[in-house]
DNA sequence: AATGAATGAGCGTTCATTCAT
DNA sequence: GATGAATGAACGCTCATTCAT
């Protein structure tokens, strides 16, 4: 009985801990990371103030929260894309269409957010030691994907490495054709994975 | 004369509006975008904060000269790599070693600080743009060297996202096995170059 | 109980807001409308500066507040210098004492710093407008006494001009010779009103 | 020949002081007192901040001799609406008229900023006499106006006072219905001065 | 006489964090 | 557990005044 309402309290403050930086994500994701504040999120979030740092020691660890939940989404997101089952001799091209459809219908700046938490974490070290591991669940998930047409694992990366670039490379105003993008990405695709 | 004593006037302000911006810069790349101060910028130039707005309108103007600056640094950067003269069969492996060099050696903060710039302005709409002009300087010269390789600028586009994606995930703290960095890149470069 | 307790602190809130906008208008009398600050407002008060802006979103609205408790204050002051009820025929010699004493006992500084407000605002139309709202409060009131006497509102108006003219007068150094001033604004009020 | 150039050189001294301070009064007059700068001073008369403080010691001496020129104005606009010789019988409707037309076309604006220098320099009792002097100037050729028609200088002084009024309230937004505003005030001029 | 670069104290405002209730 | 009033250090920016040239 005890144990059971506890674990009720527990799940009610694990419930309300993650309203909180589903909040501050969105805060994030709207106004930026320097710019949201934590009157924002007690706003938003229905709470007062000082309930935040009930919660959560820091800004900074709010924020890490916040990261968590985002890498989540992305894996979600991705998840969401890939066919359940594909015979092996089709997945090259289903890769091919997978990444076409990412790069066109990808939430970049959901992405864009993502590096942009991260970067703006370099000049603290341990926070970026935090956030890199979350991120690395992220993107272990995404080199799977590659892994099996590429010969070792670092051509997986780099390869998701120009994915995420161009997606940057997109939020920073770069203009893409937007016919030759997808065509292009399936031409080196095609080449690396041939 | 006049126009002797003239010069040289203009010569030691734009010096010291360079010195001020220069100065901005490296505080930029060592705090980071959104914890540099302006005091900082005048303590470290030894002027007072006063004039630091003789020189620049705003902290906003200066964020975008030293832009510029770095943009101009990586340019020249790229420049003093490149070989001067290649004969054109040469030059497929010439870029494939260029890359490889510039991935070991690359200044990879530099470069992440100038996506830290770019990426903090995005919800600035006006700043993203006029630093997006600056960065397009700078990547422009880039796409170029793939072009004789691939079919488009497109496709070159992608290749450098790729390079940036690369040093981005590097700065971040993903991990590569060193060795294979290259060989990879190379293979990959290879594959779509051939 | 619990309204009790809300109205409890709402009325504690009020207060302090009162407080610190009596302080305000205080200071403004003390230094002027433009050589206040609002740390000598949060000095004054006792509170830290951040305080005032939980009370107050800007130094304008903080000004407006203290010039609407001026207003106050003068309409406090000529209430209480009205006699309740005089027999109609009376009050044409009523209303010619009450000028007098104001005249010679008016708190002549606030008037001043009611007009000093105002005219400092000039520059700023939103401002103005909120002000010469408030303002309309107090001159109203005054107009009024006059009302009976005078064919219309425009001529109580002017001859309330003429009282708030001397006012200012005073103010900025004219000198009158202290006994003729009543005596000449009996004969100046009398021969109108008769 | 020396005291020759002596005066000349004295003479163009003089019209640059004067020059600075009418520009000075012009930027007084469009900004307000507190927002005028010495920069704007300096730019609108094509000088370098330093030369200001050839010419005068402060901002404040500045603002004085701008008041003066003001003063100086109001007076000169006065004089040219008088007409010059009157039959003695004439001119009481004459200055009925005059005060109409006043009202009407006064330019309130610089009445107004006439009051409002004075009154801003109520909280530097220096600056509050030398203002004083010269508005002293100003007023005593008005009550001059009034003399012949009421028995006192006193008298005539709330005359004035009651124009003044009149403009101030117009400038801080009291609305005067305007075809009541001049026949009240001949209404009132005319019981005064029969 | 004139410059204009430089100063530095000061301003209004923000916001992460604390703590008495 | 939750509040929200309070804090205070910091920030970007301004401007009257000075002074070497």
């Amino acid at each position: 009985m005890v144990s059971d309402t506890k674990s009720k309290k527990s799940t009610y403050k694990a419930q309300k801990k993650k309203k909180i930086a589903e909040n501050a994500l969105d805060l994030i994701l709207t106004k930026g990371l320097s710019h949201f504040t934590m009157d924002d999120v007690a706003r938003e979030t229905g709470v007062s103030k000082g309930t935040l740092y009930l919660y959560f020691d820091s800004k900074d660890t709010l924020i890490i929260t916040a990261f968590g939940i985002l890498v989540e989404r992305l894996k979600n997101y991705i998840s969401n894309l890939l066919p359940e089952e594909t015979p092996k001799e089709e997945k090259a091209k289903a890769i091919i269409k997978l990444y076409s459809k990412i790069i066109k219908e990808f939430p970049s700046d959901d992405l864009l957010r993502l590096f942009e938490i991260l970067i703006n974490s370099i000049h603290d070290k341990k926070r970026l030691k935090e956030l890199g591991d979350l991120f690395h669940d992220y993107y272990s998930q995404l080199f799977d994907l590659w892994s099996e047409f590429v010969p070792n694992k670092t051509t997986a990366i780099i390869l998701q490495a120009m994915i995420d670039g161009i997606g940057i490379y997109k939020s920073v105003g770069v203009n893409f054709k937007e016919g030759e993008l997808c065509t292009s990405l399936e031409y080196i695709i095609g080449k690396i994975i041939s």
